[in-house]
DNA sequence: TTTT
DNA sequence: TTTT
């Protein structure tokens, strides 16, 4: 039994590019730095306040990196589900360090994109169509070796 | 602008009793620890795997917070509504450190017991009753200083 | 104890301005109608299939009925959270009819406008400013009666 | 693009064993009446006030439905995710009627056992083993087709 | 450190 | 590092 329930719901907006890489399999890896933000006015003095929290994103789940990586860009305004997830690693000191991170594992989670600013704008962020390594003159459409009609949830 | 939102969902048991402490203001805020686990079988070997996953909750609605306090236990089982928030702190050796956590602001955040196993209990944990600081014999409900009708949502 | 949890989670479009209308009590009542949709592409045929869902969002939450009201209009994308709630009614026949709604009661839910298209911009749907019920011309800001610094959660 | 998010999260008590039936193509379906309730305190007259609130859950989603089947039985309590769906139908007089239903798509939604109240225990409802139509003196575990470690998520 |  |  575990009678779990672990998951985390966000709606913000792209600080960076995604940073694609792929696992030792193959797999890709999507990673987002996503912004939410909440103000209020302060009671005692009166002003105008505003606190940006950051969050790391990583998907692991196939079809939902490939959007990420092709349709997400700088600035881009986004609803992820995922679960949270801390993991462990060693600093340079040899230091124990964690990370928290909201993780979108293979056939789970939730990715959807909330505006109109994708990476085929014409935006101040590199277009992602040639973003894949190896992606060459050749590429495009069905250079990425899947139908768009079957894998953009958007 | 906001258009923001940032909420984790969690279900899961707490690891050991809550942790009460006050604010330089006065208000309680109490801690938990808690647990949400996943298993699975693993493809290759057939194994039964798990995966436990612990979470910092930090309660600061008042309200909320005397539940936490007085209610829960090490074990119980609770459904906690929160927003993720990434604290930075400065370890022994003078290094930045970040801890993320599940926090249930003023007027925020839901919680709720799932199970009967509360403080109230006959339990492997000491009663709930007398845990607040500086509460002696002639404590107890009416010495709480609140309305149990009023304050417990469960 | 109860140990319930009762919430929907929306995002998508008002198909009509909102509907503002007032208690007996004077409570300020706004209804929505919001549309969320999915697509896919049908197995069988390869058809490009839709499905849109219509939701019924009643707010009684005073600051989230406000902000509806003045800056939503037909079009706005919203983030709603509320609870479901089935309501009996009689109609025309005399027959017993059921209607589910998402509500946001006193102090609960949430709203958040995910885009900029709110009643003040100039749009194909008459401004939110004057549509209180007895703005005369005197009316605006300060006859809001509120200070939006402190409504305005977006 | 659609940009739609449609989710409802109920935790609440079975009131009355799960129903099961199977489509036209032969697919398991079973049907859930989930029960959430909430309680407060009239501030007018003091008196302690509770509203039950009656879900229809609609199990498409095929591991999850065997699950339901198999292990929920009336007054268990469960932890369910899935998308509001409104359907039409015509009553007996020929009247449109409308029923809203929490509906768990094929490979969508979730299911979380949240007691250990199940269809195994000795209770007052019927064990789930031989619930299953036709499921004859040589049924049981293995009867089930189905490898427990595979399907049950808790 | 929980739970099954 | 985003957004308003």
């Amino acid at each position: 039994m575990a009678g779990s329930v672990n998951k985390a719901i966000l709606i913000g907006h792209l600080g960076r590019d995604p940073e694609s890489r792929n696992s030792q399999g193959g797999d890709l890896i999507v990673n987002l730095s996503l912004a939410t933000s909440e103000s209020w006015k302060d009671k005692a003095t009166g002003e105008r306040k505003e606190r940006t929290e950051w969050h790391r994103v990583v998907i692991f789940n196939e079809a939902l990196a490939k959007v990420a990586r092709d349709y997400l860009r700088k600035g881009s305004k986004v609803y992820v589900e995922g679960a949270l997830q801390t993991r462990k690693w060693t600093d340079q000191q040899g230091q124990e360090r964690y990370t928290t991170e909201v993780v979108l594992q293979r056939f789970r989670g939730e990715l959807t994109l909330l505006d109109g600013k994708t990476g085929d704008d014409t935006g101040r962020s590199a277009p992602r169509e040639n973003s894949a390594p190896g992606a060459g003159p050749g590429g495009g459409a069905s250079g990425r070796g899947y139908d768009l009609d079957d894998e953009i949830p958007f």
